[in-house]
DNA sequence: ATAATAACGAGA
DNA sequence: CTCGTTATTATC
């Protein structure tokens, strides 16, 4: 009652009281601030960045306090509900970013603002954690020795040291760094942001996964300490994670480490924004609007005029165009230095006969990788197999010389859907009748088939007194020890081997090659270096592969950046990702003939498909120009507006920059 | 979800 | 032409 009738004596705040609040409700349509009324007693605390809740459309819905304003142009306003905590979670910085974000890829800002912000925790909230006594930021910083710019595993690298000094000194280098192979690259991360932290500013570092993250955070607790940074996961569990978040809102860390979702870490007057490894798919969020994190780190940099650290052992296509339209600068070492850390790369040849017959019980390793194999042990050291995953679409090559197939109408790949099918493009559907390789000529195709991962269990058998873990999807191992063991990995699960380990083998390529993907060759090379980088130094690793193919040229030479100039200029000619900005509709046939009657494209842009989907859905492609970039998200945003106030029944995905295109 | 508003149709 | 009822649509 008491309640009831304080409602009714409700007066607006003295000043501002107007709050712009973005509702908490997927609709797109509703994607714009609502103004609300500040009752006189939140006028201190309802400040913007704030968590509100508010009666929209008659029901109770959380929302966002993204400003404070005098006046509005809405005539009748209802008042704010009730703020649901006085905790400043958002920054404007990070509340124009999501906005941003939200536009680049055709979403809403409430959804990137559930990315952004983890849900909150008033157990957090509430009991500061010990660190809040810390001195505030206002303070000038502890008394520590100036980390050092020169000398540091950074002087390796032509430009390297330049990097740090421009950190040193405020300004906002960028830079596209490739490591060199046994870079212990947490160390180099940890050393850029402690020479920014020392110039009074913030740092977001990102890497893909909690591995990489307990890596980092042991790097940073090195340099900086124990209490001057924090990571920042979706691991940690609620409770640990907004804590974490909040020591960064509220200024009592400037160095936040952390995966993707970190990326909008609301770090004070951020400097220095790093992602590692920005190829790994789990940079790319899964829920809507699928924003990837180097993509969000790169329009924070842009925006905030922060540094920006895009690393690596290989080098993605959208870091190449980094450098190639003159954002960033490349940091990376010179041939000489190279040499010298490198371990020895050799190719054998690859026997098709050995993948393909499925009959072949005794797959033989080839005799490289047997000797390397062999004299690593021999030495007490450990050996690292690499084998890929199963289960990729069967993708159709030339059966000469193995280029991928390619649709001759607009370039897409060609795959088979069943194993006796004709193939097909997966952009457009068109047929491929009689193909003609551009590359040599050749009529015939092959489907690729993934490897037996028997090769590896064979490799075990002939080492019988060695022990042999495998570290995969099941059960990944972070590290293992300097002693002779054969170590079993899938991509990504690779342990560090203390010392590096002594050979490494990469088995059964051609099953990431000929991938029905776009970034096969990128993804492959990626994987390989990655394995190779954790040899010792002056060990060895054997690729099975044809050494005459580009990407096992540019692992047999450690040239990532040689790799991603070349695959930036054939995605140019074909205009893919990222020379050209690619959206994909996916939904029922005719939810998504009913976006597309509703979308006002811009006339450069064109649509590709439809091709069948998952679950009896379709799927068209949007290709346009990177200048027209904004324009398309932008209709494509509109038009799922109109479809969700029509209260269209079947959503239509919209995915701008999709990874699994094809 | 729900409240305001437009649209509609039956009876005076 | 008015009143009461039902679709429509905007949602501060």
């Amino acid at each position: 009652m008491a309640n009831r009738s304080n409602r009714a004596e409700r007066v607006p705040a003295p000043e501002l009281p107007v709050a712009r609040v973005c509702v908490d409700v997927p609709l797109p349509h509703l994607d714009r601030l609502f103004d609300y009324l500040v009752p006189a007693d939140l006028h201190e605390t309802a400040q913007p960045g704030t968590r509100v809740k508010v009666r929209f459309a008659g029901q109770l819905v959380d929302g966002w306090l993204i400003e404070r304003a005098a006046e509005s142009a809405v005539p009748k306003l209802a008042y704010l509900d009730r703020l649901v905590s006085p905790e400043r979670v958002l920054t404007s910085e990070i509340a124009g970013l999501a906005r941003a974000v939200a536009d680049r890829y055709a979403g809403s800002l409430a959804d990137v603002l559930r990315l952004a912000v983890p849900p909150r925790h008033a157990r957090a909230e509430q009991s500061p954690p010990p660190e809040a006594d810390a001195p505030p930021e206002t303070d000038a910083p502890p008394e520590t020795d100036a980390p050092p710019v020169t000398g540091t595993g950074w002087s390796e690298y032509q430009a390297g040291e330049g990097f740090l000094r421009a950190l040193r000194d405020g300004k906002r280098p960028r830079a596209v760094w490739s490591a060199l192979p046994g870079e212990d690259w947490p160390a180099r991360i940890a050393e850029a942001a402690a020479v920014t932290a020392a110039a009074g500013k913030g740092v977001v570092a990102v890497v893909p996964d909690a591995r990489d993250l307990d890596r980092l955070d042991a790097a940073l607790t090195k340099v900086l300490g124990k209490d001057r940074h924090v990571t920042l996961a979706a691991g940690l569990g609620p409770a640990k994670r907004y804590r974490a978040f909040l020591s960064a809102s509220r200024g009592q860390v400037k160095v936040v480490a952390g995966t993707r979702a970190a990326t909008f870490a609301p770090v004070h007057d951020v400097g220095l924004l790093v992602i590692w490894d920005d190829g790994d798919d789990l940079h790319a969020e899964p829920r809507a609007p699928y924003p990837h994190a180097r993509e969000v780190l790169l329009t924070r940099a842009q925006r905030a005029g922060a540094a920006a650290l895009v690393g690596g052992f290989s080098r993605t296509a959208e870091a190449q165009l980094l450098l190639e339209t003159g954002w960033a600068r490349e940091v990376a070492a010179d041939r000489a230095t190279l040499r010298r850390r490198m371990p020895t790369i050799t190719p054998t040849g690859d026997d098709p006969q050995l993948a393909r017959d499925p009959g072949a019980a005794t797959a033989r390793l080839p005799s490289l990788a047997w000797e390397a194999a062999r004299a690593a042990l021999k030495a007490d050291a450990p050996v690292l197999v690499q084998v890929p995953r199963r289960g990729y679409l069967p993708s159709v090559s030339c059966a000469t010389c193995r280029a991928p197939a390619r649709c001759t109408a607009c370039s897409g790949p060609l795959a088979l859907r069943s194993s006796h099918a004709v193939p097909a493009c997966r952009w457009c559907g068109r047929v491929a009748g009689d193909h003609v390789c551009p590359h040599c000529g050749g009529r015939g195709l092959r489907a690729s088939v993934t490897g037996a991962r028997r090769t590896a269990e064979e490799l075990g058998r002939a080492f019988p007194d060695i022990p042999v873990r495998t570290s995969g999807r099941d059960e990944v191992l972070t590290e293992v020890p300097a002693t002779a063991a054969v170590v079993v990995a899938t991509p990504g699960a690779e342990p560090v081997a203390e010392g590096g380990y002594g050979a490494v083998v990469l088995l059964d390529t051609w099953a990431l090659l000929t991938r029905a993907d776009l970034r096969a060759g990128e993804e492959a090379l990626r994987r390989w270096m990655t394995a190779a980088a954790l040899a010792k130094s002056g060990g060895r690793v054997v690729v099975v592969a044809d050494g005459s193919v580009p990407v096992v040229q540019a692992l047999l030479r450690w040239d990532p950046g040689w790799y991603a100039e070349r695959e930036l200029s054939e995605r140019r000619e074909l205009r893919f990702p990222p020379a050209a900005r690619m959206a994909s509709l996916t939904g029922a046939a005719t939810a998504v003939a009913d976006l597309l009657d509703a979308v006002h494209l811009p006339p450069d842009a064109e649509l590709l498909g439809p091709v069948p989907a998952d679950q009896g859905q379709e799927r068209y492609l949007v290709r346009a120009p990177r200048a027209k970039a904004a324009e398309v998200a932008a209709a494509l945003h509109a038009a799922t507006g109109v479809r969700s106030a029509r209260k269209a029944p079947d959503p239509v995905r919209v995915q701008v920059d999709a990874t699994d295109l094809f």
